[in-house]
DNA sequence: GGATAATCAGACCTAGATATCCAATTTAAT
DNA sequence: ATTAAATTGGATATCTAGGTCTGATTATCC
């Protein structure tokens, strides 16, 4: 349904989202997200190409968000690693069909549809703020402070 | 999103509903549906290993439905072959979740679940009967007496 | 300003899952 | 028996997820 690609790329702007008032590392990242490091490295870069969020190497280095969390929703996340691709011509090319999808063909876009506007207008702020029982991820909300990373 | 065997799946059993009038061999779905004949042979079997339709050895065998099209969900073809999956936990299985999911995975779960709405609603009957402009698959429908399959 | 350490970026490799192919076997009808 | 079909199992390819190592860039400290 939604690849584990993006589930991690989700996860990964959230937590950034979350600890925004400095730059986030890649380790630290892949600890609160538990997310494979060497994979999330990739998926950061994914991010960044697609501008969502903003890459600083060096010393004090690490991703911030590129812009403010309800100027960023989970479709284009998604987008950026996983591309959702609507049915918009027929997957057998039959010459008879032409644009037009048939009936089955028609109801599975639709269907993708439906998610696709459900992640359209859902931006990270709304999940940020969301009152639910659990904190989004993470056990507890990072500490800025640098320590001993073991 | 949707995986390439459920969509195949789902192909072959909008042929062979639109097919009802005798048995459709592995061979002639195939060709009906652009579906490479031997990958379709073992999704046929998954079909009907889950119920939904019956199969037939032998001269003048083939596949037939099991129940009326109407009473056949796509969500039921989809599930035969490549469930569709809640998030009914937190997929990071932090203890402090436990049960409850956080922003995030409720809101992933609740696309999922436009979706499982939208398939289960949706029987096959009303994809035969829809009127668009585009019959499902195939060119036409296949006549029913035995011709040299070349 | 140069050495050093932190950090991202990119290339290449491995394992597992998904998709596809092929041949041998079983079942049923004539 | 012969023929037409599904069933089964294995072999192969392609894609996805993940790992490893090296290089490029940047900040800090002396």
């Amino acid at each position: 349904m939604i690849s584990q690609t993006a589930e991690y790329a989700l996860r990964a702007m959230v937590f950034i989202a979350m600890n925004s008032d400095s730059p986030q590392v890649t380790e630290k990242i892949a600890c609160g997200t538990k997310v494979p490091a060497s994979y999330l490295s990739k998926i950061l870069q994914l991010l960044a190409k697609s501008g969502l969020v903003k890459s600083q190497r060096g010393i004090g280095g690490g991703f911030i968000l590129a812009a403010p969390p309800s100027k960023i929703s989970i479709l284009e996340i998604v987008n950026a690693v996983d591309p959702i691709k609507r049915i918009d011509t027929c997957p057998l090319d039959l010459s008879s069909h032409g644009v037009a999808l048939c009936a089955l063909h028609k109801r599975m876009d639709e269907a993708i549809q439906l998610v696709e506007q459900a992640f359209k207008k859902t931006t990270l702020r709304e999940i940020l703020s969301k009152p639910t029982k659990s904190i989004p991820l993470c056990e507890t909300k990072l500490s800025t402070h640098r320590r001993t990373n073991h």
